[in-house]
DNA sequence: ATTTCTGTAAGATAATTTCCTACATTGTGA
DNA sequence: TCACAATGTAGGAAATTATCTTACAGAAAT
């Protein structure tokens, strides 16, 4: 038997989920959540072979669960759904000490694949993550992507998360447009987040606002 | 038999339903499209009791889409499923011609009911949304301002909000960027919120985002 | 000490956005 | 039911914004 946790706030992704996984393999047995605080309970009460977290759950998203997860079970498998695409989250996933990391387009297959992988105490990796992964162990990590900003970068990061446009922001840090221009791409350079509404979705993900 | 379709761009949601369904019900026969155009190719090949949609899919959103089934299939039950509360989304969702809307977060049970519900050419109005459509009928005057949008003035703040450019909205909707922009205008008339960051931050606040 | 970061910005150029204006439909209040 | 408002759509011209170098001095790191 695979005891697998299921945490996700929208009920018909953690039932269907639980329903393609059950009917998939009869070894797996599937328990549901549907925040963060209920698997940090149901962890406490059972052990459980695996745990599936969609990253964003309210309250506490999936990215800060899998660390608590992983301080309190270091060995616990854990799997990270997404509906974003890898190279939003993927990485910051892995450093968060997940296992695994799937968006919701992936085939469910896919993903009882990834259940036995991780569960044999492998990591599942799609292509492009491990391409994205290859490209990042060559340049600096550790980090997350926006604590490698400076101050200003970071500054001016937050600003453009809230909206502010080149101009509002200049106008905001009394600098020239040119500076914050310049700001804005060593920040791309460093964040690889490419437009503006990257940069709005990462820093809500990430509280920044 | 009851013929369902379910559409849904998110692999594990399409199939998770799927997958209830089936075993909810055996006289429940599903099928699955991935986006807009899926739906419309299998309606041309074969008929359908209910519908259900997801109301965000890429290309066609949901909103859309059931307006053009019931201009074509004016007796077709329509069920939108959306990740928004029903405040958000719900009213639209009935005016497009909907006869269900339903949050992912309700429980698949519910979903059961409502398809039931719909199949006999009856509406599922969830309690929450029932009260949100008396409220429009009394103070139809003292809306919030984003509920005097239009669905494509509010489409293009959703969008606004989520920090795309005019631009790259004009691109993901196929719209000129000058419509794009006489939406904004119009958008910022009734709402009198002037800024990106200050469309962002209502946004934010009203869950748009 | 030498290289890399950081804070700052000018100039030229490119891209984006706004502002009006317009028009066909669809809705709707009187 | 009929006119007037709202909606969906977009063109042209003008204005505004942003980008892309390139640069340089002081701070920090190696």
């Amino acid at each position: 038997m695979v005891k697998i946790l299921i945490a996700d706030d929208h009920a018909v992704v953690r039932e269907g989920l639980g329903q393609i996984l059950v009917d998939s393999d009869d070894r797996f047995e599937v328990v549901k959540a549907k925040n963060g605080n209920e698997v940090l309970e149901l962890m406490r009460k059972q052990r459980f072979d695996v745990v599936v977290l969609d990253i964003s759950m309210p309250e506490k998203n999936g990215l800060d669960l899998t660390k608590d997860l992983k301080k309190m079970y270091p060995s616990l498998p854990v799997i990270i759904l997404s509906m974003h695409s890898e190279d939003q989250f993927g990485l910051r996933a892995l450093r968060a000490g997940a296992s695994g990391y799937m968006t919701k387009e992936t085939a469910p297959e896919e993903l009882v694949h990834a259940i036995w992988r991780v569960y044999q105490g492998g990591k599942y990796i799609s292509p492009a993550l491990a391409e994205k992964l290859a490209q990042d162990v060559s340049h600096s990590m550790e980090k997350l992507p926006h604590e490698k900003l400076s101050d200003r970068e970071f500054q001016v990061l937050s600003l453009m998360a809230s909206g502010k446009s080149m101009k509002e922001i200049a106008e905001e840090l009394s600098l020239s447009v040119k500076t914050v221009s310049t700001y804005r791409s060593r920040i791309i350079e460093k964040t690889h987040l490419k437009t503006n509404a990257e940069l709005i979705s990462y820093a809500i993900q990430n509280n920044l606002v």
